[in-house]
Formats: structure tokens, C-alpha cells, sequence
DNA sequence: ACTAACAGAGAAAGCGTTTACCCAGCGCGT
DNA sequence: ACGCGCTGGGTAAACGCTTTCTCTGTTAGT
């Protein structure tokens, strides 16, 4: 008969008063407790629950704990396959350990993460993750690090993605190894002639990326002139107009890396744009191996990561679920990268 | 010299007792209020606040104020770029609004959804945004109702995306005039022979897109027998594995619907491998125009979404930031589609 | 000069939880 | 019989904020 449609939500309150209990005894019943509390209690309490529709205020919860169930994440750009796989794994592992993920979205801006950084706190997540692009010598490195020093002095924990951050955890990601394994099976099908498209400057995915790759060709002898190294924005649009910049210059070119599978994507289709084919006339690889770039054509070559597993592992690194201690490092390692060879790559 | 390295944040007692103000005077000057404070007294406030590297507990502001600044988002799968790019939007509002996004994955479980949904009024949220695929005649169908009902009682409000939820606020996706549009659009190119990959019968998306495909054949008297309808899983996997399906019934058919983009994607894919040359052999559309399917080759034919205004309409939507009030139905009428035709169709 | 009106600081009562502490009842060993 | 340690319910004090209300000091009106 007790309608529920009351202004406001069941308090715990109201559950106490309903099961006929104090409040401390409603409490152990719904939420767990140490404390053991008779069978009988604990029925009637979650019945008057039940009955009320009640649901624990977390953010209550969170005040007299001490201490939170959210998870922040910053992101660059959610829209962006790389960061909403990611995005995926830290949801998937964080659901397993009943934590709520909120996320941020920084586009690719050192002040603007900064201010999220700062936003977030007010949320006292318990773990904040980093998936954001790095880069080097911003003015805002330094403050961003003293902010996420206090974050960690003060009970939190911090993730990074990709590069090493110390002193906080990070997944590793062997961009450079990556990049330069890649290097190297290209020449070995043949090719002489390459080009990359590097994105920007700063960024420092970017950076080691090219780094590997041109380590990679030197290892065959092969140099990659700096004219033939074009630097873009980090996305689609930057990889089609890199390509375009390229064409321009009338370099002879047989293969074009770009450094990450969404600029590949950009850049197969501006190569179709200009007349060329894509695999036939230029061979073109990625990184990333984002789940689109099976089915463009011809598919993509590019270098494996387990976009969802880094996330998830980011999440029980900052945790502790996994690996023993979550300052052990990085866990177990850099996560292991994969060449992977398709239809835009053909032996030579 | 105040070292803030403590094991705990800064509360908003530390910084009065820094500024020698009261806890009452600290507040006001951080965070707004009606009150006004003397700018002397405000500037030490703000200065001590720095100086201990304050941020306001957000979850101690809410149950203070008894309301939060949370929106929570519910998506079936944020891999899926059909989601990522609405979430997008709706981060992006939410940032302008200075709300918090948290995101959850129900994949497309309605026994998930509910269960989410359950939890996630822990939280309080001042928005729920529901962008999962609506299923029909789902035994939980009720039970979401109620408990989104109950949400929207206890002062929440609640936004669907796509169908109409009535009595929620939705904001409408026109998947039938969308799909009818797309339909006469290519009777008019000259197809004759169509077969669609329309997804689990349940999603109501699928479903409706499906309905008004056929309808708009019907109007250029070409009907679409039963076996030509093929249904499959609601995914990139789905498209191709429905195609496949397709391809060894020995169908005759001229073009290929499918209901969303990614499942068109697959389709493309699964011609591709059977030898089929997509658009030149056989014709082949998607829906909701997300980024990959400019690029794919040939470049996808499909009726466009501006989803990431989606996403922000859902969120202004419900929190009544535009378009007068929150209740006005779903705002001015459905979202508009635009169909798009690309090389994946040419003239017959 | 005297009071009315107003500003604006501070004290204290919430907000919805958890949890340390108190205390009654009970079974046990001696 | 008696004390003692458990068990487990209840009371009340936190948790970190906001906000109502009280109260003092100014300003202005007559």
C-alpha cells in the first residue's frame, strides 16, 4: 500500500523506521558489515527496502567511508576507436569490481587536461586513469605531475597509458619496439622508399613511433631523410592532408607509415583521391590495428596492440587486482606488440 | 611551508582555519552562493585554498545540497563507433554544463540494463541517458519502467535515444522515414533485387529501419519477400555472417541493406571475401553514416545521423537547457536524416 | 541623536551514511 | 552462584559540505 512516489528518494531512514530496526542495524543489513546481524532483522530490513525502493546514496556512503567506488578515465577523444576500445576494457574490468567509471574527454589539450585533472578530484575517484596523449615539454607537465603527486599523497592512485610516467604506474606500450618490428618486415618484403606521417611533433606516441620505424630501416640500411617525414594532426584529417602534403612534393615513394591506423586510414583514402592505388601503387601501414582497419581496402598492415586488454590492465594495475602490489612497475612487462602483414603491404 | 603531503585531502575546514574565517565564510567564497563576502575575507579564503591544494568534495557537496552533478550514460557497447560518437556529444554538453559523465555498458541485456540502471541510481544522477537498443516484448520491459519511473519521481530525469519511451523525453531518430528515403533513393538508381541483413527482430532500431525500408520499396511496387530478410546479430560479425547467409541461399539479389553501418561494413567485408565485388557486383547500404564508412571502399552508402548532436540534444534535452522545457515531447520534432549516396551504389 | 534597515560574519543544524562505543542477554567454566 | 567473554542491537558521533538563523556593526532616514 505505501506508495513510494514521494518527493524525494528512501532514505536509510525510512528503511529503519519501515523494518521496525535503528538505522545502525539497516545498515549492516543492506550494505555489508563486518558484523553479523540476525537472519530475522535482516529479512525484514531488505523487505522494507524492497518495499520502499530503496537505493544506497552512494555519494552518502562515499562521505562517511572515506572513500569512493568511481573510476576516472581522460581520454583524448571517445569518438576515437583507440580510446573507446580502451575505454571498453577499463569499463569491463571496472564493472567486475563493481566501480563506476566516469570519463573526460581532453582533446588532445595539455591546459584543458589539466583543468579535468583538477575537476576530477572533486570526485575523489579512487584511480584515475591517463589515456591521454603525452606530450613532451608542456608547460603544464610540471603542474599536471604536482597535481597527480597530491592526488597519490592523498589516498588515489594514477594510471598511465603509454609512456612511462614514473613515479606513477603505467601500462607500457612498446610503441618503439612496435615501430620498429614493423620497419624492419617492410624492408624485408621489399620495400626501399618510405615515408611517414608523423603527426605532431609533441606528442610522444608520435615520437617514439617514428623513432622505432626509422630505427627499424636503419637496421637495413635503409635512411630516412627528414623531408620525407611529414608532421600532422593525430587524426583522420591529419593523415589525408599529411598524404597530400606528400604527393605534392613529388617524393618517389613506395610506402608511407603513419603512425597511427586512424592518419592510415587518412591516408589510404587520400592516395584513392589522387589517382593511386592504395596496396598497388604505394604500400601503406599503420599502428594500433583498430577493429575498421580489417575492412577498408586493401586491409591495413599495421601493428597489433590489445587495445582493450591495456585498458583493463590499466584499471587492475591501479587497483591492485592483479600482479601483486599496484606500484610493482608496469606489471609484467611492456604489452607484447604484433606485426601484423595485410593486403596493404604486398611483397614487392 | 605548509606541506600539504598529508594522508588525507585538505577539507574545507583546514582552509578556513588557514584563512581564519569560518567554515560558513569559507564555503561561500569557493564555491557560489546567494551571499555575498567581503573580498578581502574572499581572497584569503581562495589563497589558503591554493596554498592547500583544495578542491571541493564533490560527493560531501551533494548530500549537503541533496543534489549532484552527475549524468549517467548507458550505451550497449562503447567500442561501437555508433555510441562512442553520441557519447561524445554527450560528454561534450555535459562539460559545457559542468556535469560529470559516468558511462555503462549493458551489451544489449536487458536483464544488464535493468540491473545498471539499478545501480547507477545509486548515484544520484541528475541525468540518465538510456542510447541502448530498445528491445520489444522483453520480459524486463516493465520492470525498467518502473524503476525509471520511480528514478523520475524521486527528482530525476530520464532521456531516450531513438524510439519514443513515452511518457520519458526522447529525443526521436526518424529510422523509418530515414530507411523509406533510402529505399526509394535507390529504386530510383534502378535496384530492383533487395535483400536486407535487418538484425535480431527484437532490437526495435532494427526493426523499424527494416519497416520502413520495405514500405519505401512498396512504393515503387517492389516487395520484399521474407527469405530476402535475414537476421542477424547487431554487429560488424552480424553484417558479415548475415551476408554470408545471403550469398548461399543463391539469392539473386541487386543490393544489400543492412540496417546499420557497422553490420555494412561486415557486409562489404563478406562479398569481398566471396569473391563479390561490392558495388559493382552487388549494391550495398548502411544507416547512420559513422565516420569508417567514408572510408571504407567503396565508400558506403547510408542515411546520415548527426549523432553527436544527438547526444548533446539527449543531454540538453534532459536537463532543459534548450528548447524550453525538459517535457516538451522530445523538443522540435525528430532528428532529421539525410540519405547518402555513395560509390557502394552507382546507377544500374 | 535615534531608530530602521541592511550587510555580512559566524554558529549550528542539517544531508544520508558508517561505525566506535555502550550495554543487555546468554552460555560457559569454576 | 558468579564472573567472563561473546553476540549482536541500539545510540550517537563522525564524514565534509551547505544553509538557515542569529547577531553585530554600518549606513541612512527623520
Amino acid at each position: 500500500m505505501s506508495a513510494p512516489a514521494s518527493k524525494s528518494p528512501a532514505t536509510l531512514h525510512d528503511v529503519a523506521r519501515e523494518a521496525g530496526v535503528s538505522l545502525a542495524t539497516a545498515s549492516r543489513s543492506l550494505n555489508g558489515s563486518a558484523r553479523k546481524v540476525n537472519e530475522d532483522y535482516r529479512q525484514r530490513v531488505v523487505e522494507a527496502a524492497q518495499r520502499l525502493g530503496y537505493t544506497t546514496n552512494l555519494f552518502a556512503q562515499a562521505v562517511a567511508k572515506g572513500s569512493t567506488t568511481t573510476v576516472a578515465l581522460l581520454v583524448a577523444d571517445i569518438a576515437d576507436p583507440y580510446f573507446s576500445s580502451i575505454a571498453a576494457g577499463v569499463i569491463d574490468a571496472a564493472s567486475e569490481e563493481r566501480l563506476v567509471v566516469t570519463i573526460a574527454v581532453t582533446g588532445r589539450d595539455a591546459q584543458r587536461e589539466l583543468d579535468t585533472v583538477r575537476a576530477l578530484r572533486g570526485q575523489r575517484p579512487r584511480v584515475m586513469i591517463l589515456a591521454g596523449s603525452r606530450t613532451t615539454g608542456s608547460a603544464f607537465e610540471a603542474e599536471l605531475r604536482t597535481e597527480l603527486s597530491s592526488f597519490e599523497d592523498t589516498g588515489g592512485k594514477v594510471a598511465f597509458i603509454s609512456q612511462d610516467a614514473a613515479p606513477f604506474a603505467t601500462v607500457l606500450l612498446d610503441n618503439r619496439g612496435g615501430a620498429r618490428d614493423l620497419a624492419v618486415a617492410l624492408a624485408e618484403l621489399g620495400y626501399r622508399d618510405f615515408a611517414v606521417i608523423a603527426g605532431p611533433a609533441e606528442i610522444r606516441t608520435a615520437q617514439e613511433r617514428l623513432d622505432g620505424f626509422s630505427a627499424g630501416l636503419a637496421e637495413h640500411g635503409i635512411s630516412l631523410p627528414a623531408e620525407r617525414i611529414i608532421h600532422s594532426d593525430f587524426t583522420r584529417d591529419g593523415g589525408y592532408r599529411g598524404a597530400q602534403e606528400l604527393l605534392a612534393s613529388g617524393a618517389r615513394v613506395d610506402l608511407v607509415f603513419a603512425v597511427n591506423d586512424v592518419m592510415a586510414v587518412g591516408v589510404v583514402s587520400a592516395l584513392r583521391d589522387a589517382g593511386i592505388a592504395p596496396g598497388e601503387g604505394i604500400g601503406v601501414a599503420g599502428f594500433d590495428d583498430i577493429p575498421t582497419v580489417r575492412d577498408i581496402t586493401p586491409a591495413l598492415t599495421t601493428v597489433r596492440i590489445p587495445l582493450e586488454d591495456v585498458g583493463r590492465r590499466a584499471l587492475q594495475l591501479a587497483t591492485g587486482s592483479a600482479y601483486g602490489a599496484p606500484d610493482a612497475g608496469g606489471g609484467p612487462g611492456p604489452i607484447p606488440t604484433e606485426t601484423i602483414i595485410r593486403g596493404s603491404t604486398p611483397r614487392r
